[in-house]
Parts: structure tokens; sequence; C-alpha cells
DNA sequence: GGGCGCTTTCAAAGCGTTTTGGGCAAGAAT
DNA sequence: ATTCTTGCCCAAAACGCTTTGAAAGCGCCC
């Protein structure tokens, strides 16, 4: 309760020796129970609390995670990457680890990684947004430095720890959900496909179509930031068309209010004329839920696979020789108010 | 580009004391430009870089800032608050500063800060969502923990820094646009009244119908989470009343866009039947610009508030003795397609 | 040629922990 | 009666940096 109290003034009042006192609060065995009580209550009174950094230093390990964030990702990402980021820093608390938080210019991320390694920053990081040509893993395998991927390294996924949905199997799911209702022209409306899990879905998407002779058009297949405008842009340019799809599959909550904009001024109606599968990624304030939710979505929890991320991340800290770990998180199929059977033509 | 040399190792590489390779690596006079060079390019070539913690503890500083996070403000603020904190992680590492975020459980929040201040985890703190009964400020004062509010604690103005915009006179402002526009019957989409941005909202709202004589009716008038169903379900009721209002003011871009979809879904037209002005932060991922708008609104940067307050902390952890200071940002008033003359009754 | 000031360097003392390598009893085993 | 455990505790050495206080070298002046 007071202030200021290191560990030589808590062990001169308690007549012991520094070595015993913090053996006695870091839990050791070799003090007796009596000892142990007398120091935890000191300390108590004293408002005694260790000194992060000395004991940082003194344990060669930093106890901190480490996510750099370029603005670039963090433009395109910002919900989600917020969503996951609280999801590992539950994980983080409950393991007494601290979350650090490096916002760099886009490029300026490997400076990043390489502050942190020799700097002694961080423990390990967690990579965001992998892409198609990813090489961050290179780099943190170089310096040493022990990460977890966020979604997954093409060509890497056996050589590293990584949390992922299974974004292929979950568009394939959704496409052929909207083929079973009857629908033959489906637009995609899908995320920036430099990323990795933008191209999963995408391939879903045409392998569900494949699978029943059907061919992709890429006049309705579009790639973007998944914004809000992008959605009604899209869509509305789509839907005045010679030839309008009568279902879109969306990568993102946002993008496909967006899409519900546009069909409401076409005079259309979501669920009926046009219908809408969107991914949902459980964020806290597009709740998409209630008795039959607004989109029909594949939703798989974003924070959840922070938190486990996290967690993969902190054993293989724990133990440096395990070998790489991974997480194949499934997504729902979740039938909600935005989808029906394809119109009479 | 080599790994894990220490000052130790540097130094006796070049036949020099650690004190005089320390001196010349920060920048001290007192080293020879000769002495100073060869040090430079030792470093560079072993690939040198001091270790963080053990420079923290024999400096007592610890270079990294503070955010910590109650999973209930997290939910309610979630992309507002990722915005703030990239713009303030802009700063913080533009000054060689770290940024911790913690996530805690809503009723360990005053843990955290007693324990950032103990274990010496951070040199200073921002403040999020002030509330209505705000008593954080007290705290932080009492451990002496230097701190920037990100909004105003009612009460407190004078003796905190802080950074806010201008609430009260936006949304006055935004009042009087619709006024003069025409409407009689504004509703009023709130934030949660316990917050003070949301009560300061409030004031300007009222204060812009009282110099015009009128009353506001509570009937219209929410308060509550600015999700986006909130947006819809409210107007959606409100627009199906006996007398239901021509324009509403809401708190938050992904409320109003559930406001549009109400409108759309009562066969209405947003700008024209409806009018809507909405707060804007300037949110990446949801953009309202283009040539024209889609949402009238008042605007202001969430992103560039996080850099000032960043700067404004810095400022204060350096001069530990100056005044508090202060920013009152004012938002801009932005017509875009969203308003239009109050219909003819 | 001793004193003085200036520049440049150094050895050593922190910073506040954890950890290493004993030490000293008291009881157990030989 | 000696040697071994066992349980509990300690002094001192890390950890890798910054900073203090001193000193060496050198030119210059009186």
């Amino acid at each position: 309760m007071s202030k200021g109290v290191n560990l030589k003034e808590l062990s001169n009042r308690l007549q012991l020796s520094q070595t015993t006192v913090s053996r006695a609060l870091n839990g050791y065995p070799e003090v007796s129970a009596e000892t142990r009580r007398r120091v935890a209550e000191m300390a108590e009174k004293l408002g005694y609390a260790p000194n992060s950094q000395a004991r940082r230093l003194a344990t060669g390990r930093s106890m901190a995670i480490g996510h750099v964030i370029p603005r670039s990702i963090h433009e395109m990402m910002n919900p989600i990457f917020l969503e996951f980021i609280a999801g590992a820093g539950e994980t983080y608390s409950k393991h007494g680890y601290d979350m650090i938080i490096s916002v760099v210019e886009d490029d300026h991320e490997e400076d990043a990684y390489r502050q942190i390694a020799s700097r002694k920053k961080a423990d390990g990081v967690i990579i965001h947004g992998p892409a198609a040509d990813e090489s961050r893993h290179r780099l943190l395998r170089e310096i040493n430095l022990p990460f977890v991927v966020h979604g997954r390294i093409p060509g890497a996924e056996n050589e590293t720890s990584w949390v992922d949905m299974n974004n292929r199997r979950a568009f394939e799911r959704a496409t052929n959900l909207l083929l079973d209702l009857g629908h033959k022209r489906i637009a995609l409306l899908n995320g920036l496909e430099h990323m990795d899990f933008a191209r999963r879905r995408r391939v879903g998407f045409e392998d569900a179509l494949a699978a029943r002779g059907l061919a992709p058009d890429t006049g309705i297949m579009r790639s973007s930031d998944m914004t809000e405008p992008y959605g009604c842009d899209n869509a509305m340019e789509m839907l005045r068309s010679a030839n309008p799809p009568t279902a879109f599959l969306v990568s993102s909550m946002i993008s496909a209010i967006g899409v519900a904009r546009a069909i409401g001024q076409c005079g259309l109606e979501t669920g009926k004329d046009v219908s809408i599968i969107t991914h949902d990624d459980a964020l806290s304030f597009l709740p998409n839920s209630g008795e039959v939710p607004i989109f029909t979505c594949t939703r798989s929890s974003v924070r959840y696979a922070g938190q486990r991320a996290a967690e993969l991340l902190l054993d293989h800290i724990a133990d440096p020789e395990r070998e790489p770990s991974s997480l194949h998180l499934d997504a729902e199929l979740i039938v909600g108010q935005s989808t029906g059977p394809a119109p009479d033509r």
C-alpha cells in the first residue's frame, strides 16, 4: 500500500536475505511455511512489487510478446486486427505476459522485428495477415525469434505454428448453400487476393462451382479492401448490368452491409430478390445474432483465434524444442435472413 | 548483422572502456570524433543493439506507455479505440517509446494501473473513455503515474491534460443544420450516456433546440452501445410510430448505417424522406469521403487525437513540472448525401 | 617547471532482481 | 561417534547497461 519498496528494503525489514525473500515470493520450495507467511505479509503491508525491468534483466526473459503492425495492414484489417489483439491480450495477461504493439511505416517492418530480437524487447511475435508471397517467417527464423502466424503461410504450413480458420472450406460450403438454393449466378466480393486468406476463399468458391460443372465468371468477381463502399459500389454496378447476379458471397460483414445498401437502392429486397452470404468474424460492434441473424454467414470468432494463437506462442516459448503445432478452426455456416431461393426468371 | 553482441564484447573488440563506447553511441560530447566513428563502425559491423531491459534498469525509465483497456470498454468502442491506438503508436515509435496494452477484466482495471506503477512497467498511461463519474485520475495521481485523458473528465478539466473534440459544439452545429433544413422532429441516437462524450453531445443537441424554443422529445432520444442493429432497430421503431422523426442525429457511423438500413426497409429514401447526420471518427475501414460523402457528418479524426495525446503525454513525462495542457479539437461539419430539406406534410 | 584548464578516457559503482554455490543446524543412517 | 541427508537460509555473483568520480595526456601561461 505504500510506495517504492524494493527487495533490499523488504528483506531488511524482515531481517532476511534477499535470496530468501525472493524465493519465498516466487514459490520456491526451500523456504519454511512460517517464513513464507511472514514474507507474504510484510510484502503486502509494504506494497512490494518486483521491478519488472530488473527481473527481466536477471531472468533474461522479457515476458512480452510483440505485435508489429505496419500502417497499411492496419488500414485494411483494422477491426479484425483489434479483435484478435483483444483475444491474445486476454491470454497474455492470464500468463503474466505483456503485449507490446509497434505501429511502423510499411517499409520498416523488417527493422522492427530485428530490433525486437536484438534489443530483447519481446520473447516472441505474432505474424498478422500473411500474404501469398510471405517472407517474414524466414527473417524471424534467421534472427531466432519465436512466432506464430495468424493465418497460414503458403508452402510453410508444416514448418510453422499457426492458427487459421478453414477459409477454403467455409467458402465452399457457403457457395454450395447458394447453389442448393438454385442460384446460378453468384458474385464474389473477396478481400485483397495477395492475402493468403482471400486466395483460399476464392479457391473454395471456385471448387464448389466446379463440382457442379460451373465455371466462375470473372466478370462478377472482385478483390479489394473490404470497406463498406467497396461492397456497395461493386454490387450496384453488377446489379445494374445486363446479366446481374442473384447472389453475393462477401468476405466481410462491413462490405456485406454495403451490398445490402446497394440492393435496397436498386429497389430490390435482400434475401428475396438477391441473396447474400458473408463471412462474419464475430466482431463485437457488428453483432449478427438474434433469433434469425440478419446475414446468412460463415462465422468464426477471430477473438478466439487470438486467444489460441497466443497460447500456442507461449507454449512454444516455454519449450523451444517442441515441434510447430497448429490449429485449424472450422467456421460455422449460419442461416440468417439474407438468403432465399433464387428468384424465377 | 551477427548475433548477440553486448557492450562488453563490443568494447573489448575496440580496446575501449564500456563507458566510452556507451557515450559514443549515445551522443555524449566528451568523445573524440575519430573514436566515435570507430565505435559506430564496429557497432554496425557486429550488429550491436543495447539490451533494452538493462538500459531501462540503469536509467530508471521504462520507455513505455501503457494503455489499459477493460473488456467492456473495448466491446463498446472497439474500432475507435484501435484507430486511436494507431495514432498514438506512431508518435511513440517516433520517440523511441514502446506501447504496452493490457486487456483486463473490468473489475481489475485499478489493479492494472497499480501494477504498472509499482512494477515500473510504463512511464505513463492514457485514460480511455472517461465516464461521467470518472475516478481513475484520482488513483493515477495518488500513485504518481503521469497520464493524459482521451476525452475530458467532468470537473477536472483544468487539473488534467486531455485531448478531446468539441462534442457539444459538433452536435449543436449538426442540429442547427437540420433545423435550418426545416426539420422539426429530430431523433437522437446517442452513445451510452454514462460516458462523458455522449453527455456533451446530448447537451449540444438540446442547446440547439432550446435556442429555437424547442423542447427535446425524450420519446425519440436513445442512448446505447453504438452497434449497427442498435441504429436499425430504434430507427425502425420510430419510423413506424404515429409521429415519426424526419431526421436522425446519430453518434457513430456504424449505427448510422443501421439507421439507413431501417429507412430503406420502410421504403423511404435517405436524404430525401428522412435525413441523417452522424458523427464520423474517420475510421479507415468506413470511409465516408468521395465527391459527395454518403453521410452528412461531423468529422474529427480520432487517429489524430491519438497522435496528439501521445505527444502531450511524452512532453509531460519529459518535464513533470509542466502545467497540465490540453487540446480541444473542432469537428468539421461536412454535408453529404444523407441530408435534405424536411419533407412537406 | 609547477599550476591550470581542456579533452579524452577509464575503473568501478550503481540499477533491482534472480541464481549459484555454499553453510549450518538437526535428525537419520552408518 | 561419525558421516549423510534434509531443511532452511545466506553472501555474493551475475544480468547488461548508464553514470559518477578520477585521472592521464597535453598544451599553455606565468
